[in-house]
RNA sequence: CGGGGAGUGGCGCAGUCUGGUAGCGCAUCUGUUUUGGGAACAGAGGGUCGCAGGUUCGAAUCCUGUCUCCCCGACCA
């Protein structure tokens, strides 16, 4: 992409709303634009680390085995009244009333409407179990949303609905997904620490939270030292496999959240524990038949009896993800894009837009990188030097390019790495395969 | 929902107390000179001051109502 064509509004001065790094930063980026309290548009920047996320909350969910649909944005009351939660939602759910005067809303979760469509189509236990999931847009009108698409009322999300007959089904599509959802963080770049969790409103037995680690985190969080040292992006499980192992290994370290953590009976020794602040990245649930018992969903057992599927709910807030990344990775010029998310992998600076070798070097390194694969945003602007490493700085890509008159005579540009700052000179004619 | 703050060119803000018809920085456009960490000079365009009503010869400024946004708290898959 030629920065000189790309619809990229950044800015040098922070907007007076925005409190915290992550929403400064997606603001002064161009990644988004704020259309209400709580509801933003997505500009291509943004959007582009929007997809990045959401591939990967994919790839691991397809992995785990979970399959993917669409439910729509708007739902009828009355799979709402039917479980029950019409009434208990409150304020927190947008209620709409469509042109007939039926009661409509606007999603802000899908357990009735996946328990629907699961009622309606399996009969027998034959077809358990089944793990479904979607990606969409969901509207939970907060009393109070802040910290810009950290706390949105409009905001994306991953969830999964798991159905199997017993409840020991019912853990292992449990584990499956807690396994599933190590990988994705990690692989997000994100040191995500499972903590035991109170299930609220959803309700039900077991349940967990995944908490990123951030100052400006809403929840104050007490963990084992051990979880610093954990990997998870080495974890390759086989998901046919019994995953409790695994499972067991990272909840055997002492991790929870406030509500659940009591420092006289916690066991851990007050030189190992470590108190933090944390983001709320993910949350899974095993509810057991909190919701297929009153909506009737069931199956037909080995035995002929009808019996209520064991559930459970799983959820990942996408466009949570990124503010929460960015709280995580950046600096005070600006964004530090793990490689996983980036935008572009690589910003390509043109230091003298205009004059004939830059021009040429740029462009045949511009072609180059993009015949190799690589994502490249290419500062062909005519400004002058300090704006574009300001420019790009900011937006974080992990490699920046630069190319200028004076390297150029000796055949060579600078290789910038965002996170560490180091920079190196190579060679014009090796620099495609270095960052292929 | 309780408490607090703010709405003035795209962004950041001054002006409001002490009414007299809108200003600064950045950004934008044109030109010239520049060019390795957010250039300089010259010129130009762009707002009727959130909205509605009222007071007044005259309202960004005073009064009433209303909408929106932000912050703290409570709330929160």
């Amino acid at each position: 992409m030629r920065l000189s064509r790309y619809f990229l509004p950044t800015l040098k001065e922070t907007p007076s709303e925005a409190q915290i790094a992550s929403h400064r930063l997606m603001l002064r980026a161009g990644m988004i634009r704020q259309g209400a309290a709580g509801i933003y548009s997505w500009l291509p920047l943004g959007l582009r680390v929007l997809k990045k996320i959401e591939a990967i909350v994919r790839e691991e969910q397809d992995r785990a085995g979970a399959q993917e649909l669409l439910m729509p944005t708007i739902q009828s009351a009355e799979l709402w009244v039917e479980s029950g939660r019409y009434e208990d939602y409150g304020k927190e759910m947008l209620r709409i009333e469509d042109r007939h005067g039926r009661e409509m809303l606007y999603g802000p979760t899908n357990e009735e409407l996946i328990t629907d469509i699961f009622r309606k189509e399996v009969r027998s236990y034959r077809d358990l179990p089944k793990m479904l999931y979607h990606i969409q847009w969901k509207f939970r009108d907060e009393i109070r949303p802040r910290f810009g698409v950290m706390r949105g009322r409009e905001f994306l999300m991953k969830d999964a609905y798991s159905f199997d007959l017993t409840p020991e089904g019912a853990v292992r599509s449990y584990n499956a997904m807690f396994v599933a959802y190590l990988r994705t963080f990690a692989r997000l770049g994100l040191k995500a620490i499972p903590m035991r969790a109170d299930t609220g409103p959803i309700g039900g037995d077991l349940s967990h939270e995944f908490i990123i680690l951030a100052e400006t985190g809403e929840s104050q969080v007490f963990f084992h030292k051990d979880f610093e040292k954990k990997d998870a992006l080495s974890l390759n499980p086989d998901f046919d496999a019994d995953l409790q192992p695994i499972v067991d290994d990272w909840t055997s370290i002492y991790a929870a959240t406030e509500e659940m953590h009591d420092a006289a009976t916690c066991g851990v020794a007050e030189g190992d524990l470590v108190t933090g602040r944390g983001i709320e990245v993910g949350h899974i649930f095993y509810f057991g038949d909190k919701y297929s018992k009153p909506m009737g969903a069931t199956v037909q057992g080995p035995d002929g009896e009808l019996v209520n599927v064991e559930m459970g709910s799983y959820g990942i807030g996408v466009s949570r993800l990124i503010g929460a990344i960015i709280e995580a990775f950046h600096d005070d010029n600006g964004i530090i894009w793990p490689e996983s998310v980036a935008p572009f992998k690589v910003g390509l600076i043109n230091l003298r837009s205009g004059d004939a070798a830059c021009d040429g070097a740029c462009e045949q390194l511009y072609k180059d990188l993009g015949a190799a694969g690589v994502e490249v945003l290419y500062d062909d602007r005519d400004e002058r030097a300090g704006a574009k490493f300001a420019n790009m700085d900011l937006i974080g890509l992990p490699w920046q390019v630069t190319v200028g008159p004076r390297g150029l005579e000796k055949g060579m540009v600078e290789l910038k790495n965002r996170a560490t700052g180091e920079k190196t000179e190579v060679a014009l004619a090796e620099i495609v395969a270095k960052l292929s």
